[in-house]
DNA sequence: CCCAAGTCTGCTCATATGAGCAAATTTCGG
DNA sequence: CCGAAATTTGCTCATATGAGCAGACTTGGG
């Protein structure tokens, strides 16, 4: 047998680094065949492990504790073998895409959010999914740029894929002057668009971590400072923009008061809201989603639901 | 982007039947090339993830976890990728092996029990890990056979490769009679090793779950309708051939009055002493063991680790 | 409805890789 | 310490596999 710490290099190399068997014998003095007969070691004892999962495999029991622990309507809990962020954010988006698609009865008026887990939702929707669904944006987008932005490529794909049409905000999402949002809500343009939000019969979105990396902060909606204040205040991420604490509170009346989009009660209200979350940043903040009744139906990964029910 | 389904049907054929990409094609009336296209998309996706990691990975934080609430001088939390029972029992073995070598001052006198996972443990122990220690066997053998057992071989594999000798124990685990144990336990040559056994500085055990696929089942000791009576009487595994229930109390007193080896509350005793668990079946058992303070140091899998924590 | 842009397909070919085998080496019982 | 048995090594060769590429096929915009 031969030692575990070179097989685990060469295992390493060969799997990982994508180096040929050729190479790696070159590399560390070893015959090409050795190193063949090394990687098969390395499978037969486990250190290279291969799994193929079901795309769709969930874990029913997962989901059936985590919605009678929260008392949620539904749960949807994929699993994602490792803790490869990009790919858990994947497998959550198809998860909603999927059970968006089973809803029955159908949607009609769906309020979204925005951000790159809704994006990848987008995509995954299977064209004629649906037919006359309206789609309709439920909180500001990006401030930067005035072309149409993720937000409302995004809301416009789910309207399409899903033979309707959206009805987009074109707003910013965070404004200087609380005055600012004050008027621009009053402007028929945003408030026909927020009114008809109210009324949708599904509310759809992803809160967001307190990382730098949140859609906010590098959009320049709000900076490091403004996040560093929020963290201090209790702050454990953002739901339509709003920055929340553990208790679904929002932190700080004076930046939500300059916050344009739909009021976060509305997403306890008695209507459907489905949360998507993934990573292991967004734990708090799920936790606080979850607990506080901001959604009713949780689709998420594996570790976070083992997560939420372990430290509960 | 090809059906989900059909990817991962080509993953399961390819990684796991071991067919041909060529053989996959035919079967499924697809080209060769398409095939091999398809492979690479699943394990973009992540259908087929491929992992590589260190033998000797260990989880750290569940570690201190592990052993903060159950207040154990130590804990070895391996990670082991899937739920293969089988490498979990090796990556234990390993870890125990490992803990073995590593201790200081080096125990001199050690006591052992027997069964599967020790047994691994004993090959992984690299020779001349310790000069001069002796080893004592802690509980009876196997009844059937007359020829060394495996637990023979197994203390004698420790003390050989630690440069040093083991003590047997020549006599049956359960005996019919609790008189014959009595008769047995005052014969000198059973008496000398069990008093030996009481001074080791060290003692070394692996927990049985109650499954009928237990060392003490399948070697005759009991049947399936004693297991089935001590189940109904709260048992949840076996120590040293001595089954407690979840408060980590003896179960039957007369079956224990036949148990030959030593008392458990030896390894209550301020010597310490290390059990090894791995495998889903032992959870009940393992927790039994933790909570009762028959061990001061854990080695297990993360997965039971896991569930330590979570249901505690 | 049609065409441009993008995507997918089937293929050639160079190359990476595993099965099989004799030679070299290690292991182990006496 | 020796020689038989088991294991490991280096190798040949057949084969499986991925890169690259031209043609077929969608797809969406006008």
């Amino acid at each position: 047998m031969t030692d575990d710490d070179q097989l685990y290099q060469v295992a390493v190399r060969y799997y990982e680094a994508g180096e040929t068997q050729e190479q790696i014998a070159n590399a560390l003095h070893l015959t090409r065949w050795k190193v063949g007969r090394m990687l098969a070691e390395a499978r037969e004892v486990g250190i290279v492990r291969i799994e193929v999962l079901h795309p769709r495999s969930r874990v029913r029991t997962l989901e059936q504790e985590v919605k009678e622990r929260f008392g949620l309507r539904d749960a949807v809990v994929v699993s994602v073998g490792g803790d490869d962020a990009e790919q858990a954010r994947d497998r959550v988006a198809a998860a909603g895409a999927d059970h968006l698609m089973e809803m029955r009865p159908a949607p009609r008026l769906i309020g979204v959010s925005w951000g790159r887990t809704l994006d990848r939702l987008a995509g995954k929707l299977v064209p004629g999914w649906a037919t006359g669904v309206h789609v309709v944006q439920i909180n500001g987008a990006l401030s930067r740029s005035r072309q149409p932005t993720s937000a409302h490529s995004m809301a416009s794909m789910i309207a399409h894929h899903g033979g309707g049409t959206a009805t987009l905000l074109a707003a910013p999402a965070i404004l200087e002057q609380r005055s600012t949002r004050q008027v621009l809500e009053s402007d028929r343009a945003v408030a026909d668009v927020l009114a008809l939000a109210t009324k949708a019969d599904l509310f759809l979105f992803s809160p967001g971590a307190m990382g730098s990396d949140s859609v906010l902060v590098d959009s320049g909606q709000i900076d490091a400072s403004d996040l560093a204040r929020l963290a201090a205040a209790g702050a454990v991420g953002d739901v339509l923009g709003r920055f929340i604490d553990a208790e679904g509170r929002i932190v700080d009346p004076d930046l939500d008061g300059r916050t344009l989009g739909l009021s976060l009660d509305l997403l306890r209200s008695p209507t459907t809201s489905v949360a998507l979350v993934s990573g292991t940043a967004k734990r708090a903040v799920c936790r606080a989603v979850v607990t506080s009744g901001l959604c009713d139906v949780l689709i998420t990964d594996d570790h976070n639901a083992r997560h939420l029910l372990e430290a509960a």
